[in-house]
DNA sequence: CCCCTTATGTGCTGATCGACACATAAGTCG
DNA sequence: CGACTTATGTGTCGATCAGCACATAAGGGG
């Protein structure tokens, strides 16, 4: 198929990578329509023909974000051969990715988006909708291990989602903070040790 | 000791608690001058005259925050008995304070600020100040537990700190995106089920 | 009373914000 | 070659931002 009318002379999809780099860096309101202008190498009118609106691009960040990053860490959340080996990579990927390391932001985009300030539009639904997809991937990877017995039938899949859905994001707030992958080790480890269903 | 010159119109006091709701609600980038002089009854040169600029307001109501709110939190930390008693009523504080509540903001202003965006000037020093007294609070109580005989040497007390932290930040997000008090009570509960030393 | 000091109220400043008008360029289609 | 469609570049829009100049008001000290 043809298309007509002057081609672009920018690459969409690089763009749009470079947008979610800065969102992931410098949040929503701190970040300008100049900053976004000079990252992706074109100037706002264009900006505004192919991705509509600030809010707009930032959607499309977020998703480019949730099918490009989040799966480094929730991937082996579906992978591991266990439920258990699924949380602990995850877990483990986690300490991995979080803490900043060179050129990549640091942190996750998807946790700590939104969080303190009082963002305008539909930014607050954007983010709530990547922390509840997460929050579904360990309740989906819970409900299985009690179907196949890993889990006994009493374990509450609720709560122990959302606690380890607190684990990564008190994980994540303290990679913020400066921890050390060290640091985050040791928690992930101790919320392994919590395992339901093995003991007490 | 009698003041000179004209005396001040407003209850300094009063206005640095209203500049703190809405620093509390709003975080400081999405809080404009306006917001603030709205909230506290007093124009912008009044503002500037008692309290220096933006930033240094919002260094005094974060710290106005830690002294007021934040002890309704943490105090039963250090209250508590024993530092099992002292854990698990901090968490149990945190489940009923985090959540919305009609007047007063939900969530915690000193855990969720300045997470997702790219602040100014020295605000990621000022909160991060307060996060980094929360993992000091717990490793304090810890310490003392293990001198005790509480708990046995071999204790990881950092790492346990950071743990229980993290556990709080979680809540604290969730509570951001609508988690219910039942919800951040299992999380508190699952979390306190994993205390150091109690068998495996 | 006048002088000094500090607070208040009006109104504004330069900078920056997100967003777009307009003219021009670069393609395809007839 | 026009006619049409879409992209780019320049320039700028009104709104809002944090912060302040300036004149006026309200107290105490002499």
């Amino acid at each position: 198929m043809t298309t007509i009318g002057r081609p672009r002379e920018f690459d969409r999809d690089a763009a749009l990578k470079a947008a979610m780099l800065v969102f992931w860096r410098k949040g929503f309101l701190a970040t300008s329509m100049n900053d976004l202008c000079d990252a992706m190498g074109i100037r706002s009118p264009s900006l505004y023909a192919a991705f509509g609106s600030k809010e707009d691009l930032y959607r499309a960040a977020m998703e480019n974000y949730v099918e490009t990053i989040v799966p480094l860490v929730w991937g082996p959340l579906a992978d591991g051969p266990t439920a258990r080996a699924g949380v602990e990579g995850f877990l483990l990927a986690a300490v991995k990715l979080l803490p900043e390391c060179g050129a990549v932001p640091g942190g996750c985009m998807a946790t700590l988006a939104a969080l303190g300030e009082d963002m305008p539009g539909t930014i607050p639904d954007i983010v709530r909708s990547g922390r509840v997809q997460c929050l579904e991937m360990l309740r989906t990877r819970l409900n299985g291990a009690v179907a196949t017995g890993e889990l006994p039938a009493s374990t509450g899949v609720e709560r122990w989602s959302r606690f380890y859905l607190g684990v990564y994001q008190g994980m994540a707030v303290q990679a913020r903070d400066g921890a050390t992958s060290a640091d985050l080790k040791g928690i992930a480890e101790t919320a392994m040790d919590a395992w339901p269903g093995q003991g007490r």
